[in-house]
DNA sequence: ACAACGTTTAGATAATTAGCTAAATATAGA
DNA sequence: TCTATATTTAGCTAATTATCTAAACGTTGT
């Protein structure tokens, strides 16, 4: 879930996930709708894809990628729900990342 | 909009904006939380409030936080509903960023 | 006025990130 | 098989980030 909040910092890889929204698109086809290199957007790619935002498909010589819903539904709602917009609204301060507090120290690491 | 999901990126202000949901807490009770110093600390609230996720209000010799509910909101909200879960599920895939790609271009920059 | 407390600023460092060009890989079609 | 196309990998750089310790600042209470 953390490497779903980081993918989602970028705003090139937020347009990507809306662009990916409506119809799955190759590399190319999205690298064109952005003024940097392939390879840049291919890290973003990577970035996507191991955050489980995105899946990949060979076609020809193309890949295309398609957006995986269910995973930024996850991410999003989840954290939301411990605001109290999605259900059960108290009690659930600490459930989001799963990282409870290790403990109150401040001068040891 | 860039700067709220710029300071969702990071876990540690994730769960600062959580703990503040339950109550308004000072710097020092906030740190108590986390296993980071203060001066660290002191900079993740600089990036929370300069998204305005976060307001100060000065009480004595602490510095009390506390949630600024709306604006993550907005954001949080703004954003997924470019993914049809808000409303208006169609024609609304590059509103979001307010970036809109400056042109098709790859190799110039 | 002074000492203690709570917080931030200064200054440094190591790790991460976004970007580039050039080269490698893989597939399609002639 | 050769050439063109699509994408990624390699290798680099500049900028940003998260973190630390030490010092400064501002407020409170004696």
């Amino acid at each position: 879930m953390n490497k779903v909040f980081k993918a989602l910092s970028d705003p090139t890889r937020r347009r990507v996930l809306q662009l990916l929204r409506e119809r799955p698109m190759s590399a190319g086809e999205l690298s064109d709708h952005f003024p940097v290199s392939k390879p840049t957007m291919s890290a973003h790619f990577a970035v996507l894809q191991q955050a489980g935002l995105i899946e990949s498909q060979k076609s020809g010589r193309s890949i295309v990628y398609r957006l995986v819903m269910s995973v930024l539904e996850e991410a999003l709602l989840g954290f939301a729900q411990t605001f109290g917009w999605g259900a059960d609204s108290k009690r659930t301060s600490r459930v989001a990342d799963g990282k409870a507090v290790k403990r109150p120290l401040k001068g040891e690491a």
